[in-house]
This record gives C-alpha cells, structure tokens and sequence, in this order.
DNA sequence: TTGAAAGCGCTAACAT
DNA sequence: ATGTTAGCGCTTTCAA
C-alpha cells in the first residue's frame, strides 16, 4: 500500500494524496473527503523513511544516552522531549553501553536519521577535536562536561553542575554538622569521567577545610552499580570504618551502603551518616530517607534543549551552563554538634 | 556528502562505491583501497533512510514501552536487543505514554520503519479485531496479556506470568506464614487492565483460604507511582490498618508503603508484613529487604523474541508462554505462626 | 570487474 | 484546484 495505490483508488494523482496528507490548504473539500475515505479503509499510513528522504533534514534531534538502566536519566529525557515537541522537533532516542563510542555512534545517528543536533546524556570527558570532527552537526553535553578534552568551548554547549564545587558543598554540609572524618564511595577511574572530577572535589574540599585525607577513607567500587558499591562498603565496614560520614557519588551508591552498613552493624545515621548525589526520587522514600544533592534535572533537560535549538537555529556560539543542585535533606545525616 | 560525491573523488561509479560498502566480493582490491580511503578521509556515513527505503524490508522489530519511568523493563529491553542482535535484527525502541495508543502508535511505526514485528511491553488487556487490524506484522505481548479482548489466541503471542494465579502464590505465601488478614494495595483500574486481573486474584485467594474479604483492607491508589502509593498507604493507617500483611502491586508500591507504615509508626514485619511483585534489584538493599515475586526478566526478554521471530520466519502461528515467578525473600515477612 | 540506469515511496516545484 | 515530473541517496539488476 502506498500513495500511488491510494491515489489509484481514489481517482487522483499522487500530489493530490501527498497534499491531503500532509494538510495542504488547497485542495477541495470533496476530494480530500475521497482521500481520506480510502487512508482509512486501507490502514494507509505514509513511509516515513520515504518522506525522509526527500525532505532536506528532519526537525529532529538525536538523544544518546549512556546505560539504559540509569535512573537518572529518565526524567531528563521526558523533559527533552516535551521541550522539543513544544519547538515542532522531534527526538531520537538511543541507548548505548559502555562499551560503545558515543561520537562515533552520534556520527552514524546523525547522518543516517539526518539529524539538526545531539544531546549526550553522560559521556567521557575528553573529547579531541579530531573525534568530534565526524559530527557535522552542533551537540551539547547534558550532566557532563569536556573538562580533560581539547575542544574549544564556543564549538559545543554544556548543562552540568560544577562537579568540583559540589563536592564542596556536601563535604562542607557535613562538616558544619560537625563531621570531620568523611569518606567517599565512588567508581574508580580509568578513563577520565566524573568521578575523577568528584575526587578531586573531595581532596579540596578537605583541604580547604584543613581536614585529614586518609586513603582508607576513599571507597573506590568498579561501577555505579549497587552491588559493586554494596561489595566495596562491606569490604571497608569489615575493615573498620574510620568515618563518621560517607559521600556517595550516586543516590543507588548511597542505596547500597546503607544496606552494606546495615548489615555489618553501622547505623545511619546514628553511627554513620550519609550523603549522596543524585536526587532520585526513591530517596525520599527509604529508610531512612536519604539526604541528598538533588541535581535540577527539569531544568537540565530544558536548557540543554534550549542551547541546543539556539545553535541550531541562530548558529549561534556554544555556551555552558553550570546548573545549581541543591542538598534535600532528609534523615541520613546527624548533627554532631 | 553522498555516495555520489564520494564515487566522483574516488574516480569510479556510484555502484562500485555502494559494493565497497556492502562489502561485495567483486571488487579490486585496490579500488575497494582507495574508495575506504576516501571514506575515511570524509568521515563519509551512508544516508541509511535510503539505504531503507531501497531496500525491500528492514531486519527489525519494534519495542513499544508503556512508561518511560518504570524500572521494570530496562532489564527485559536489554534481553531483547541481545537476543534481537544475535539473530541479525536490530531493535527499533519507542516509549510511550499512557495517554497514546499503542496499536495505533504500532501501526504507523510498522509502516514508517519497515518492521518485521512488534513487541508491547505494557499495554490494554482488551485489544478488538478491528483495533488490531492496522497491524500487518506479528506481534507480541510481554509482562501483559489480552485477557478481556477479543483477539484468536493464534493470532498473536504473549510471554507473561500468570497474573491471577501469582497473587494466589503470594497471599499463599503470607498465608503458609500465619497470617490471615491480608490487605493489598493496587492501582484502580478504570480500564482494563493488569491492575484488575491482580485484584481478581487476590479475591480468588482469600476466598479459596476462606479468609475474611474486607473492603478497608483493599488500598486503591491512582497509579504505580511512589507518591500514590504512599498517600493511600499514609490514609489507611490513619484511618486505622486491621491487617497483618499487606500485598503491594509493584516493588516501588511496596517501598512508598513502608515508608508510609514507618512515619505512622507500623514497622515492617514486626507490625505488618509486607510482601510485592517484580523482582526488581532495589529490593535487595531496601531497609527491611523486601520480599517480592520475582518475574524472570531475562527469561521474558528471550521468550518474547523467540516467539515473535518464530512467528515471522516460519509463519507459525503465535503462542502464548506463561512463565513461572519466584518468591525472593527479603525481610519484610514475618512469620506468625 | 565495472558502469549505466531503473526504481524504492514520497514531496514540491512547475504546468495546466 | 489538480496533475506531471524531477529528484532525495541508495541498491541492484543488466550490459559491457
């Protein structure tokens, strides 16, 4: 079936059908009546692979997104996708692994779904330029940035939090509720990502606060997962935790230490507390409530959007946006003073 | 940059570029030499909407996901896209919300990508004859069924457990335990839905225990949101909870209704047990661990895939798999006997 | 082994 | 208001 066998069925030309389709004024209402009549009796639908084709681009941005079973993520892309449907744009959503090279994967996406623009969920952070010259199109980085990279920074568009300053603010939050032995979980770092950017927010967040920096304070998993955080916590708990309070890189990280901590007999927040980053949702529901640094992931989604559309449609510069977390408090931290 | 531009730099023909690319034997190796050259030197990524619409049919299935947000299917979606890979398909994956309809969102998704088949993951219990006749291809039902429709059985394939009787195996389980007064906490169900087949199975059990069914103990929220789940929970310890156990519709429903037992100060198990449905990873860390009816996701994810690509090799007709849920324990039942 | 040319289904000039 | 037709970028006969 298709606009040719309509056209036939209905008595028109195929531009006739083609106008009916995709709403053209002119066309007299009788025929448009006749047109529609057979859509609906045969299930027409048009080949968008077709009308792809021939048009120049698609009003369509691609969205590619690192691990599908991050819950972060989610409400991020619900808000890219309203603000994009809100601009007449359409997304394209792609989940890619670890394993996969998010530049070469955008470079593919984009020339095969010809795409205007690509917003990169998470992301290495060392992007050169001779990678991102495969990539014709201009793209923004949501939730990270190209810290170690050498991409000049008017060539793409950023919405992060400032990873470095956050640590300060929940090293320092803890430290005014009297903490000073605070440790850290978080995935080790062979490659060059966010968590190197939030351990070396934490070596100067205790720097700045004239606080001792132990090596066995510092809890490195092999992922963000819960279970490599839950193995890594017991390890230390087993050990003997010398803390009063423990960052945990992830609200799921931070999931996972309490049950770790739970079962080696430490109490949060009685013995130790607990803070995380993320701002899940579940963590205003479990117990206890985890006390956390919500990140503004509407508004990440939204301004990504909005940097992007703004490249896209002004050719304007890239630009970068630090966004302002926030610490919900909820009851996984004591007050020691 | 075309196939075009790329036959021109190169000093050969459209077609010979287009063997080179689809790695056909009957090229000289040094062409084929020069013609990657050029490729690479470009960074030239064939235009695969064309490539689609040339070609007769796609080897690729759909993915509907009902429901951005529920942690339930990444798991399952994995599963499927391996197994989809190892046999030569790729995946096309689409979420939607619950305001759209997924067989009409099927059927243009059919036509417009070329797909082979589709798999829903979620959806209405009542598909029509008429409803289903927009989709051309085979299709599947994970984690749901057609259970009120009108569909012949052969028409179609479902991998799900069996929803009536798994609420018998859970409220069994509380049952085996001591327990008697068993209130459950479910999503209403204004359409049909698998909300209404749990609550038939949950009726079914008590009356085949011959255990009191009491409307104050069924607590109906608005939806499998936390928040929901949680005010429905909050207002019936208010108002008074006269059951020992409680059975959750969802894990995320059951982690909302300890939370709310915990503030109106009913301990899960010491006060009410609480036992729910899925599986998911998070149940393992929760404080207490919760005791949940595990769907076998892989095995959901595989199922799915092998049926609906028996259905499209060998024509076969479509089979309906009802797997087998385990019960997980955690530490949120408590036996009274 | 290579090239010329006919489509795939659709849209958008251009013509009537 | 409606029809004719030239492509969009690619694959695949068919000829050479």
């Amino acid at each position: 079936m298709t606009i040719k066998d309509v056209a036939r069925l209905a008595g028109v030309s195929v531009s006739t059908v083609s106008r009916v389709l995709n709403k053209h004024p002119d066309v007299s209402p009788l025929i448009r009546e006749k047109v529609l009549e057979v859509v609906k009796e045969h299930h027409f639908i048009p080949n968008s692979t077709a009308r792809n084709l021939v048009r120049p681009r698609r009003d369509a941005v691609g969205i590619i997104c690192l691990g599908r079973s991050n819950p972060f993520y989610p409400p991020i892309i619900s808000q890219i996708e309203e603000m994009l449907n809100k601009a007449g744009y359409s997304m394209c959503l792609r989940f890619i692994t670890l394993e996969e090279d998010e530049l070469t994967y955008a470079a593919e996406l984009e020339r095969a779904e010809r795409l205007q623009g690509i917003v990169f969920l998470g992301g290495r952070s060392d992007y050169t330029v001779a990678e991102t010259a495969a990539l014709t199109v201009p793209y923004v980085c949501c939730s990270f940035t190209n810290y170690f990279g050498d991409v000049p920074r008017e060539r793409y568009s950023s919405v992060t939090m400032d990873d470095v300053a956050c640590m300060h603010d929940v090293v320092g939050y803890l430290y005014e509720r009297g903490h000073r032995e605070i440790g850290l979980l978080l995935p080790s770092f062979p490659n060059r990502s966010i968590s190197e950017l939030r351990y070396r927010g934490y070596c100067g967040a205790l720097k700045k606060l004239e606080l001792p920096m132990r090596e066995e304070n510092v809890l490195f998993c092999s992922s963000f997962r819960e279970e490599d955080g839950y193995q890594a916590v017991k390890k230390a708990c087993q050990k003997g935790l010398n803390c009063t309070a423990l960052v945990a890189a992830s609200d799921m990280l931070g999931v996972a230490a309490i049950r770790a901590m739970h079962e080696e007999g430490v109490r949060v927040p009685d013995d130790c507390s607990l803070i995380s980053i993320d701002g899940l949702n579940i963590t205003r529901y479990t117990l206890p409530a985890i006390t956390t640094l919500v990140q503004p992931q509407k508004t990440m989604g939204e301004e990504s959007v909005r940097l992007l559309l703004d490249m896209i449609i002004n050719k304007s510069d890239g630009q970068h946006l630090i966004v302002t977390p926030t610490i919900r408090q909820g009851e996984s931290v004591q007050r020691l003073n």
